[in-house]
DNA sequence: TTGACTAGAACGATCGTTCGATCTATTTTG
DNA sequence: CAAAATAGATCGAACGATCGTTCTAGTCAA
C-alpha cells in the first residue's frame, strides 16, 4: 500500500497518528502495534525513519516547539508593545487549543520527562523563554511592574495557561475564546505598572 | 467488622516508596519489582494490601487528596476573609512544595489519567473545588471582582500553581518562600474587587 | 486450628526492537 | 539506450526481555 507520493509521506503519517495516540492513551498506554496499526505504516518502516518509539516522541516534540516558536516570533514582529504581543500569544493559545487541543495536550500537559529524559522540561523551551523575553522588555518599557522577571511572567501567563488546561481536562464547558476578554483582564491587571 | 486498624507497617512502606518512585521515575518506569526492592515487602505482601498497581496508584492519590482537603478545611476555619484564606492555601502550597516535594508533584505534575482512567482530573477534585469555592464566597461579599468563578480562580491561583510547577522542574532556584510576597501580591491584584 | 500476613518462584502476555526479504526508483555502467 | 547495480523504503514474522500478576507454601499470633 502506500503508494509513495512524496518519500517522506509516510514518516508524516507517523508522526501525525503518534500525535493522537500519545495525546488520548498516553505515551506508555500506546504500543508500536498501535501506531502501525493506526498509521498504516509498517513496523519495519517506522525504525526506518525513527531510531526508537522515544525517537517518535522527541521528533514530534520537536516540530511542536519549533512551530511554536515560529508563530511566537510572528507575533513579536506583528505586535509593538508588550501588552498587545502578551495578549496575542495567549489569543494563540486559546485559538489553538480549540482547533487542535491534541497539539495543546502534548505541549502543556503531558509530562515529557518521563519518556524524554534528556530533554529539559517544556518550561524552559525556546518558546517560553521567548514568553518571559517580552515580560522582561515589557519591564525595561515601563509597562510591566518592576519586579522578578520569573514572578511576573508566571503570574501574567499562569491563570491562561490553567485555563487551558481545565478546558482540555473538560473542567471547562464553553469554548475558550469566551473568556478571552476576562482571562486577559484579571491577567494583565496584575503585572500592570499602574 | 471493619476493626478499627493498626495500619499495617508494611501497607505504608509500600505507598511511601510508590510515591518516592512514581514521582522520580514515573509510573510506567516503576515496576513492581522496583517498589518490592525499594520498599523490602515481597510481591506476595503487596499484593495481599492492593488488588494491583493501579490500586497502589490509587491508595497513594485518594490519601494526598484527602489530606490536603483537610488542611483546606482547616484554613477555612482558621481565617475569615476571602483574601486571607486564599493566601494560605497559596502559602500551604508554597511550603509543601518545599518541604515534601514528592507530594506536590504527585498531586500537581503527575498525569494521573494515564493509569487512573477511571478518577476524574486533580482539577476536579475536592481541593480544587475548596478553592473554587472560596472565590466564589469571595465575590459574594464584594472581595473579588464579579465574574465567573472559573476564571476568577483559574487566575487567582493560576500564578502560585505554575510557580510550583516551575520550582518542581528546577526552572525557579530560590526556596517558593522567597517569592511568596510578590506572587500573591499579584494574584490578588488579578481578582481584587477594588 | 484458624486466618491474617509474608515470601518469592513461575507464568502468560505483551512490549520494543531486530532482521532478512522484497519492492521501487534512481544512478551507473557497458 | 538498455541493463545492471545501488540505495532507499517497506514489510511483518520472530526474538528476547520484562512486565504485572498468580499461586503455592510457609510463618506466626490468638
Amino acid at each position: 500500500m502506500s503508494t509513495t507520493s512524496t518519500p517522506s509521506a509516510n514518516r508524516d503519517k507517523v508522526l501525525a497518528t503518534a500525535l493522537i495516540l500519545f495525546t488520548r492513551k498516553g505515551y506508555f498506554n500506546t504500543s508500536m502495534r498501535d501506531i502501525t496499526r493506526e498509521s498504516g505504516v509498517s513496523t519495519g518502516s517506522i525504525y526506518h525513519y525513527f531510531r526508537d518509539k522515544e525517537g517518535v516522541a522527541l521528533a514530534l516534540y520537536q516540530s511542536l516547539i519549533a512551530r511554536m516558536q515560529e508563530e511566537f516570533s510572528a507575533i513579536m514582529r506583528r505586535h509593538d508593545s508588550t501588552h498587545d504581543q502578551c495578549r496575542a500569544v495567549v489569543a494563540l493559545l486559546f485559538r489553538i487549543t480549540e482547533s487542535e487541543p491534541e497539539v495543546m495536550t502534548f505541549m502543556l500537559y503531558v509530562k515529557h520527562r518521563e519518556f524524554l529524559p534528556e530533554e529539559r522540561p517544556v518550561c524552559s523551551s525556546a518558546p517560553f523563554e521567548q514568553m518571559r523575553a517580552m515580560v522582561q522588555r515589557g519591564m525595561e518599557r515601563g509597562e510591566i511592574v518592576h519586579c522578578d522577571v520569573l514572578v511576573a511572567s508566571t503570574c501574567l501567563f499562569g491563570g491562561a495557561i490553567r485555563m487551558i488546561t481545565s478546558r482540555l481536562d473538560g473542567i471547562v464547558e464553553q469554548p475558550l475564546a469566551h473568556y478571552l476578554d476576562d482571562v486577559w483582564a484579571c491577567s494583565w491587571r496584575a503585572v500592570a505598572a499602574n
